[in-house]
DNA sequence: CGGGATCCGCACGGATACTG
DNA sequence: CAGTATCCGTGCGGATCCCG
């Protein structure tokens, strides 16, 4: 199996790796403010994710425990997802990272030739 | 041009994408705990990154305003690298990781049959 | 010493179609 | 409604060698 081995120098690295990607900050972000969301919700909110790459994260975050998955198998079914305790903290850092995330908009502005 | 039409359910989604990847938030996180660093220093506690890979985040993370490059025009050249304001920022954000981070090593436990 | 050049593998992400 | 199945493109990361 390959080992990582990534040095120790971060140890927030694990926890970065896990929502880590285009879509899961946004997927703890989205369940975090807005409570438990169902399946077509969530691609709505974060077209143009397609479900299949959305079912994949998904399952991510929950193998990570980070969000929690119920499912009524009713015709039609509803599934729904919404944060675990692990999801709220990782969802209050990520909240923390807003006001030095938008000194990155007016950064890196495209070189044009 | 690709572009990415991400949605803005999360705001911090820019910052993070700029730290994301295996090896940058250990370099800021040395960069930031040690002060200003020597390639070669960063290449050996980095171990096993290889100097390309190491030169293309450096240099990604100096677009983003993360850190800075002193270079000394010698023989033999003389390289330093460093946080900036910006850097330093993130680097405290990221230490807010840490606790959370720690839950991370116990969950996602091997599957084994 | 601090890279650049080149080649390569793989995982992430995407598009489209189909299904219980 | 909430996924699966299949195919494919791209970019990160890695290995090795070479250069100013």
């Amino acid at each position: 199996m390959k080992r990582e081995t990534t040095p120790d120098t971060c140890p927030a690295a694990p926890a970065l790796r896990a929502i880590a990607g285009r879509w899961k900050t946004h997927i703890i972000y989205l369940l975090g403010e807005e409570g438990p969301v169902r399946f077509n919700a969530i691609q709505r909110r974060l077209a143009p994710v397609s479900p299949k790459v959305l079912t994949s994260r998904l399952r991510e975050l929950a193998k990570d425990d980070l969000v929690w998955r119920e499912q009524e198998e009713t015709i039609p079914p509803k599934v729904t997802y919404g944060l675990t305790d692990l999801g709220r903290e990782v969802h209050e850092v990520l909240k923390s990272f807003d006001a030095v995330g938008r000194k990155f908009d007016s950064v890196a502005p495209e070189e044009k030739s």
